[in-house]
DNA sequence: CGGTTGATGTCAGTCACTGACATCGGCTCG
DNA sequence: CGAGCCGATGTCAGTGACTGACATCAACCG
């Protein structure tokens, strides 16, 4: 297929993570990543719309997973029992990439840019998990508050897993986030 | 104080709000905004650090509301009523501003960047309401949850206020959602 | 073997954003 | 009132992200 070496995706990504941890992300200019990874900057661009880009490449994936997970959970479950069944699913995803995660979320945290793409993906997340609650038969707001808790509590689990030295597990993190979504909206 | 004319922030956020209505986020340059508020391009990202931050002057006004609001809540309250209170007090900050709210929300939803800018400043102040939160003796992640679930009640609660045609109040569909997410999150 | 196709390379151009330096206007102080 | 200071603005040149147009190459197809 391509006129060098296979997988030039796989090369860029990892050419930009090796390049941001190294000298930063706004230090590390396209042109570097395609040199590092063997093609030019132009074909930098086709593969990925921007410079931030390059390290969501699973972002889609992981969207997959959430959306399929929670639209196979069985219909008579309550929207937030669904939603923590989804969870502990999709937490099995993370289960050999600790070490991945940690140094992924320290490029990202040391940059403004890329918390902001972060955070849009996992917007992306809430509204697709809104509309598969929605074709569930929940209703609005009820469908956005459910997804919009789902991605509070794995923003807040998956941020305290990644912090961690990798004792527990994601999915732990995750039920302890969730229960604690419980307790302080019931009033403590 | 300027050379010229004052209040050079307010002609460029009122120039910038209206050439991103006309012709959209994209197609306006900086330098199309400083002509029509009678400045230099340089002058613009004197006072803008980028084209997106121009529509978020306020945001710093709101996150400071928000704190000095929580923050002045009787200490005996459970976090998720402080953060109901808050909720309610800020709303008041946009009683005569539907108008304005959905000419900038239309912006702001027309365009990925600035949904990204939109993003990250709710996360600072989710991020600030922990900070104040956990000042005030509450431990993480309960600090943490109170803080997004306070955020995702104003987000959806904020959507929905702007696509209304202006019958209800801010405070009404704020309290509304937080009734929907304490019903969610307690398994309906 | 010639044609097709998809990925890549090349090149020129726009625009966001920045650093260095000049200039202007108002203000203070004598 | 005039000299000088200072903050806001203007000017200019430069970097780098990103794009469109077009050429090229390698594999595959018949």
């Amino acid at each position: 297929m391509g006129r060098w070496e296979p997988n030039a995706r796989g090369r860029l990504e990892q050419a930009a993570l090796d390049l941001y941890s190294e000298h930063g992300f706004e230090q590390t200019t396209a042109a570097q990543i395609a040199e590092r990874a063997g093609l030019t900057e132009r074909t930098f661009f086709r593969h990925y719309a921007d410079k931030r880009e390059v390290l969501f490449g699973g972002a889609h994936a992981l969207e997959q997973a959430f959306v399929d997970t929670l639209a196979d959970t069985p219909a008579a479950a309550a929207p937030i029992d669904a939603m923590a069944s989804t969870l502990e699913t999709v937490a099995a995803f993370f289960l050999e990439r600790h070490e991945f995660a940690q140094q992924r979320q320290a490029v990202i945290m040391a940059n403004a840019e890329l918390r902001e793409r972060e955070l849009i993906k996992l917007a992306s997340l809430s509204a697709a998990l809104a509309a598969t609650l929605r074709r569930r038969g929940v209703k609005d707001p009820a469908a956005s508050l459910t997804a919009e808790a789902g991605i509070a509590v794995f923003k807040v689990g998956f941020e305290r897993w990644v912090a961690d030295t990798g004792q527990r597990t994601l999915a732990e993190y995750l039920r302890e986030s969730l229960d604690e979504l419980k307790a302080v909206t019931s009033g403590e």
